[in-house]
RNA sequence: GCGCUCGUAGCUCAACGGAUAGAGCAUCUGACUACGGAUCAGAAGGUUGGGGGUUCGAAUCCCUCCGAGCGCGCCA
């Protein structure tokens, strides 16, 4: 494409004034405000220095050889601040972007950075002891729209959610279930939440009044797993694999992962425990793996689930973690490691927690005191797609303040419907379009000569900066860019559709904005699709109530 | 004490080492006989926690101090 030309056109200039290319490579970046041009290059500042020249004199040399070879659609070169060149170019590069745009359609966008890589994307993994609470909301929306975005770049992604349905978390659950169900308080390190209590009398409705231990601790496992389908499937979030820790005891997996790292000779005995020298690589300390009593631990455990996946052939690993986890992710990778995977697998990402604020002050979830705001309490308010993208507007690595007054009380207001009101007034634009008989004729015997406005050339910016913008958002596994990136572009598609009236009088004019229309269409359901959220075709009138 | 992640407008948050640090909300002022007003235009709001350093250029990288959250088990 056009960014392809230029930096030929710059590299040939830098070869015909006789100028090295900078180590770094030649960058060319779209400037913040349009004043400065199309694109921008700092080639001029980087040579600057081992060149001993000033750069504004670099910059020029470059100018000549520039306007000497004319790349495509090239307007003028300017030299600006310091040195930067400022590539102005003619509005027909941005009709080429219309077309690509419209060429490419719903993979609009897409890269091939990854292209085949099998990678294996655990998130959420809450354990099967209660419903998904409302902070957890987050991982469910960040891990989706991350998979969708590694998909975007050509990875083969699969979801997986691990259950730890092997630990004593689980016998204390059952513990205070079978505690309620026989009208007792649950043992005080158990989980005090109401919602065991609902749970012991579904219990008692679907098993009757003679349920054993056993028995409870079964069907409240299943129960709790139930109750996590149900609050991802209100979000439309699928996991290919829900991964059962038991399945990796039964299989003998874990003794295999320890015989692994025996015969590697990167583990010792002291004190009847059998331990991992993991500072051999890179941790802060050795970590036992199996216990005096000659359990395994939890770190061991996740070793084998980790070994596991790879032997399930997936290439490479991520997994989400709340950032209260940190401290585990230097061992795990180090296990990892000893068994002879790749350093740094898996890939760790450290979400900072949510903070829940209801009535100003702040509200301490947790499972075991029973302080429980779920999920589906949120879900029951908003719509799924409020939710989703309100967790997806900031980068995972700040703390998120989840204002339940706010997001319920503001639900119209979020930028979700922004977003989707702009998809909705273009689909309209169709409507009405096909209402008045103005059919849209194909593209390539469309002129898009017409599409000179500020605003109209604003739009196909953006989108030819889309496709980077993916890419870049992928490569730093940070689903919010596009977030941040579609929010702009609705604000610059509701400001066109104020000032550029797209049906008119004028054939040509409406015949260049339809297909403009079309191409902003593309670029918000591309957008909307990997963030998770519809892209609807209308939307709900809202009636004003009237002022008293 | 050690480690990890942070600190940006009143609030919630953006910003590839680039040019005058941007949005939304809240506040104030305006705009509909036309494609959906869940909209648009404008105003006001900042010593990017403090101080050093590197760089042509720092919110961004390095050091230090202050402050916040989290973690430092033969728990899971």
């Amino acid at each position: 494409m056009i960014r392809d030309q230029l930096l030929a056109a710059l590299h040939a200039a830098l070869d015909a004034a006789g100028f090295p290319t900078p180590p770094a490579g030649v960058e060319l970046t779209t400037p913040n405000d349009p004043l400065h041009g199309d694109f921008t290059t700092n080639v001029a500042l980087q040579l600057a220095k081992p060149l001993g020249m000033p750069p504004r004199e670099v910059a020029a040399k470059l100018v000549v050889e520039l306007e000497r070879a004319r790349p495509p659609h090239l307007d003028r070169v300017e030299i600006a601040g310091p040195g930067f060149l400022n590539l102005h170019l003619a509005p027909t590069w941005l009709h080429e972007v219309l077309l690509a745009v419209v060429a490419s359609g719903e993979g609009y966008g897409h890269g091939h950075a990854l292209d085949g890589l099998r990678i294996n994307l655990e998130f959420v993994s809450a354990n099967p002891t209660g419903p998904l609470h409302a902070g957890g909301g987050r991982w469910v929306a960040v891990g989706d729209a991350l998979a969708n975005l590694l998909a975007t770049q050509g990875a083969i992604v699969h979801r997986e959610y691990y259950l730890n349905d092997a630990g004593n978390q689980l016998d204390t659950f059952a513990a205070s279930l079978i505690a309620r169900y026989r009208g007792e308080a649950p043992p005080e390190d158990g989980y005090q939440g109401q919602y065991v209590v609902d749970m012991a009398d579904r219990m008692r409705a679907e098993l009757g009044d003679a349920v054993t231990e056993e028995q409870a601790r079964e069907w409240g496992y299943r129960d709790a797993v139930r109750g996590l389908q149900d609050d991802l499937g209100r979000l439309g979030v699928h996991f290919d694999t829900w991964f059962s820790e038991r399945t990796l005891h039964e299989a003998g997996d874990v003794g295999r992962a320890l015989d692994d790292l025996r015969a590697r000779g990167v583990v010792f005995d002291e004190g009847g425990a059998t331990w991992l020298r993991a500072t051999d690589f890179g941790d802060q300390r050795d970590r036992v793996l199996v216990k005096s009593d000659g359990s395994t631990t939890y770190l061991c455990n996740d070793i084998a689930y980790h070994r596991d996946k790879f032997e399930r052939g997936w290439e490479h690993l991520v997994d989400i973690w709340g950032a209260d986890h940190h401290g585990q992710v230097k061992s795990l990778q180090a296990g990892m490691e000893a068994l002879g995977f790749p350093a740094g697998e898996p890939e760790v990402l450290l979400g900072q927690l949510v903070k829940l604020v209801r009535n100003g002050e702040q509200v301490r979830i947790s499972k075991r005191t029973g302080n429980v705001i779920s999920l589906a309490d949120i879900l029951d308010e908003v719509d799924p797609d409020v939710a989703r993208l309100t967790f997806l507007l900031q980068g995972i690595d700040t703390t998120q303040t989840f204002d339940l007054d706010v997001v319920t009380a503001q639900s119209m207001e979020n930028p979700v419907y922004y977003v989707q009101y702009a998809h909705a007034r273009i689909a309209s634009i169709g409507r009405k379009a096909a209402e008045v008989g103005i059919p849209r004729r194909p593209v390539l015997e469309t002129s898009l000569a017409p599409l000179v406005h500020d605003r109209e050339l604003e739009l196909l910016r953006a989108l030819e900066a889309f496709p980077g913008v993916v890419a870049e958002a992928a490569a730093l596994r940070a689903p919010h860019r596009v977030t941040t990136w579609v929010r702009d572009f609705a604000k610059a598609f509701h400001g066109f559709y104020r000032d550029c009236r797209v049906i008119s009088d004028d054939a040509a004019v409406t015949q260049a904005r339809l297909w403009l229309a079309e191409a902003c269409r593309i670029g918000l359901a591309d957008a909307l699709a990997i963030l998770g959220v519809h892209a609807p075709d209308e939307m709900a009138r809202i009636v004003d109530e009237p002022d008293l």
